[in-house]
DNA sequence: TGACGTCAAGATCCG
DNA sequence: CGGATCTTGACGTCA
């Protein structure tokens, strides 16, 4: 059973995807580019090993118009020796990483031009991961497409462009429901027609149910039966409602309560969760620590050390509390620290608690920053106190203060993202 | 023709 | 000048 999530890392240096606009497209520049992204790719991995996380999204954006004719470029070859050192990381670590072409990869297009792109763009998908040289196991995620107001016709042409692509496409391929077109009732008939694994989302479902009622067990059961063998274990993507966004919207965190109360219903130990959620990372750790019975304090204690001056921020009161909550070291009350970080987190800041963290940062530079730096600070809060700076300006010069004395503590933070 | 979603590049504004 | 903030781009479908 393993825990995820998709594409970047917040919070992490030197984790970012770059990127082109057409009219910059040379082989220079994606030379440049490619060597960051593989640089930020292998960061992401590394941060992944560090914490526990086996299960990762690689962005489709690792390669600038990696599936477009504008890029001829050989970077599979010019970057063989990068994708192997990378790849041996994945596989040595027992990491499962997939991919998710977007929403505009379309393979059941009435228009064959962009049929054509579509298959493009996932030999290009195949090829990072065959560059990685993953196996089987390492999906790639696609959606069913467009209804072209005739979805049975629509399913046909799936069918029928499926059938022609290259086996080192079929062998990556799965199928997700979508929150408009395909429900997961669709997906599963199409899949079972045709050979292909299928991926069941959560909040898709909710939002595009089908005909048929079913829920998450249910879904997860039937999907279950088209993952064979050589396919790794069955994967699915899980996400909750934004509340204050439009139905189908992520969550910009993983709500622990509700996750759990999934969990609960369909975990097993064949069974990977891809997290769909703004926040990433961050999430994907307070999952997997909830789901860890017995793990060691320590573990809260090192999310602590990242959550402390958020929480001091919005919510002294919340900040004793799980001081307090984190006493005993014999415990491990995972669920309690997240619903207490949960809590701070709907708490709004106030001014005064705002500047309190403010000076808790403040605190690992008292004594080695210049006068100049000093003074800086104190403008700045003064100026935040009276209204006349964002809090956001304060906390961008603690940042370059802790890049500054490579304060190590402070740069793990949440605090700052 | 614009909304949709996603991210960063690119442009512009501000002190 | 640097940082913050707004706009554009790249993709295809659908109203």
């Amino acid at each position: 059973m393993k825990i995820g999530y998709a594409c970047l890392t917040v919070g992490v240096p030197n984790t970012g995807m770059r990127t082109c606009t057409m009219k910059n497209a040379r082989s220079e520049r994606f030379i440049e580019l490619i060597g960051n992204n593989l640089d930020s790719l292998e960061n992401m991995i590394d941060y992944n090993i560090r914490n526990g996380i086996l299960l990762f999204r690689i962005s489709s954006d690792l390669i600038p118009f990696g599936s477009s004719p504008v890029n001829s470029l050989k970077w599979d070859k010019i970057f063989e020796e990068r994708f192997h050192a990378i790849g041996q990381k994945i596989r040595r670590s027992g990491m499962r990483v997939s991919m998710h072409p977007g929403q505009y990869t379309v393979i059941n297009s009435p228009n064959e031009d962009v049929a054509k792109r579509a298959a493009e763009d996932l030999e290009y998908h195949v090829r990072i991961l065959d560059c990685l040289g993953t196996g089987p196991e390492s999906k790639i995620v696609l959606h069913v497409g467009g209804v072209y107001g005739d979805k049975e016709e629509a399913l046909r042409r799936f069918e029928s462009r499926y059938r022609v692509l290259d086996d080192g496409i079929k062998r990556r391929l799965v199928l997700e429901n979508d929150e408009k077109s395909y429900s997961i009732g669709e997906v599963l008939e199409t899949a079972l027609k045709l050979n292909i694994p299928a991926v069941y989302d959560n909040l898709h479902s909710k939002v595009n149910p089908g005909g048929s009622a079913g829920g998450d067990t249910y879904w997860i059961e039937e999907c279950r039966k088209t993952w064979k063998a050589q396919d790794g274990d069955q994967k699915i993507h899980y996400s909750q409602q934004n509340h204050s966004k439009k139905r189908g919207s992520h969550s910009d965190s993983i709500r622990i309560g509700e996750f759990l109360e999934f969990y609960g219903r369909v975990s097993r130990e064949d069974l990977d969760i891809m997290l769909e959620v703004k926040d990433k990372n961050i999430s994907a750790i307070k999952c997997i620590n909830s789901v860890a019975a017995g793990k060691s304090i320590r573990a809260l204690e090192l999310e602590w050390s990242r959550y402390k001056y958020l929480v001091l921020q919005n919510s002294p009161a919340a900040y004793l509390q799980i001081r307090k909550l984190l006493k005993d070291k014999t415990s491990y009350p995972v669920f309690q620290f997240y619903r207490l970080v949960e809590e701070a987190m709907m708490t709004e800041s106030t001014t005064g608690s705002s500047v309190n963290a403010m000076q808790h940062v403040w605190g690992y530079f008292k004594d080695v920053s210049t006068e100049k730096e000093k003074y800086r600070f104190l403008k700045l809060t003064e100026d935040f106190e009276k209204g006349q700076a964002k809090a956001s300006s304060v906390k961008a010069f603690l940042y370059r203060m802790a890049v500054k004395y490579e304060e190590h503590y402070l740069l793990d933070s949440y605090y700052f993202i």
